[in-house]
DNA sequence: GTTATAACATACCGATCGGTACAGTATTAT
DNA sequence: ATAATACTGTACCGATCGGTATGTTATAAC
């Protein structure tokens, strides 16, 4: 009954997510974004809402995204113990190859907003519970088939592993030497046996 | 043979620290600096030099007293373990009680500006490696007193810690369940044995 | 007391911020 | 064909951004 849209919606949040994911909320204009996603202000706003509104569904997409991501990482391998190996080496070998440094843009996140935003305090936190569920997942995966015999409690592994996740992904923001999170990755690894 | 100034320049600067600490570079503004500082533009503009040196000039103080801080908590205790005991239970209790949740200013200064401004790329990362410095210590004083006895590279271990110290900090920000950032601890803590 | 100097307060700068009013245009139901 | 509708582009809004020019005031050297 009216004209129709003549952008690709998931493309242009497509874009907002990138360029939330390099350069945060703050420090992203309404300039950067428009130009990013190739269309005009009241499009956007009519597309998604205000800044923030279109901010949350970025970091949707991301989250979703990302979980998906991370299961299919730990699923295709037939050895846990190297799935996650796999998981944690990738994790150093993305942070030295991108130049942009993004890291995680829910990490980002939640150390940018989550602190003044319930909305995203709670956003962030589930998706790290999502991440901690996957893990134990796979971790129970890997006692089933009796490859893992760990002393340690399946879920406090899983939960201990995303902190860790964290705290590497964070610490590659500062491109580190190379030995500081090897050696990092091989202890935390040492932990599921 | 001039005006003498009317503020005491340190106690600018750390009222300059709380709020960058609080909120960040991008989100704290010239207004918000000045009225919490209680001077005026000019004054510090003439004491500090611009917005981001006067970041840095925080920054640094923040981590010199970080450093000393965390020095003196794992000094002051008879036992290795129980000093790195304390001080992990100690960042899982402030996170709850801080209500602004403020974290740790130099991982919040990680990641969001040592991707795009290498200068704190360069001073982020140094104060990981002085922390790693002073967790190396700790360990091999524990190592030497028989208190420890670990079969884990005492260098590993220390940046396993500093790694595992900023997933918990930044953990915090979504202020999880407290089961799994206790799990988390103990886990983290058995490695030192 | 005079003069040079630097900190002080006010008031302002151009630029950019997030957000929107409005006119023009394309599409669909009638 | 016409009317209703919703998207597009331009041009603009007040507010705030980081930063500074300017005039006044206090101090120290002489």
């Amino acid at each position: 009954m009216a004209r129709q849209r003549e952008f690709n919606v998931d493309k242009a949040l497509d874009a907002a997510m990138q360029i939330f994911w390099e350069k945060g909320f703050e420090a992203t204009s309404l300039s950067d974004l428009t130009s990013r996603m190739g269309i005009q202000r009241p499009s956007m706003y009519s597309a998604f809402g205000d800044k923030k509104e279109l901010f949350e569904a970025a970091l949707r997409k991301y989250t979703t995204s990302h979980s998906s991501n991370i299961r299919a990482k730990l699923q295709n391998r037939l050895s846990v113990k190297e799935g996650f190996r796999t998981f944690f080496e990738g994790i150093v070998a993305d942070g030295y190859s991108d130049i942009n440094n993004r890291g995680c843009f829910c990490i980002n996140t939640m150390v940018e907003l989550a602190p003044h935003d319930e909305k995203f305090e709670i956003l962030t936190r589930e998706h790290q519970m999502y991440l901690s569920a996957i893990f134990h997942e796979a971790i129970e995966r890997g006692l089933q088939a009796g490859e893992l015999k760990t002393d340690i409690n399946a879920k406090a592994l899983a939960q201990t592993l995303v902190v860790s996740l964290i705290g590497l992904t964070v610490m590659m923001k500062s491109r580190p030497e190379r030995t500081f999170v090897d050696h990092s990755v091989e202890v935390i690894l040492s932990l599921i046996k």
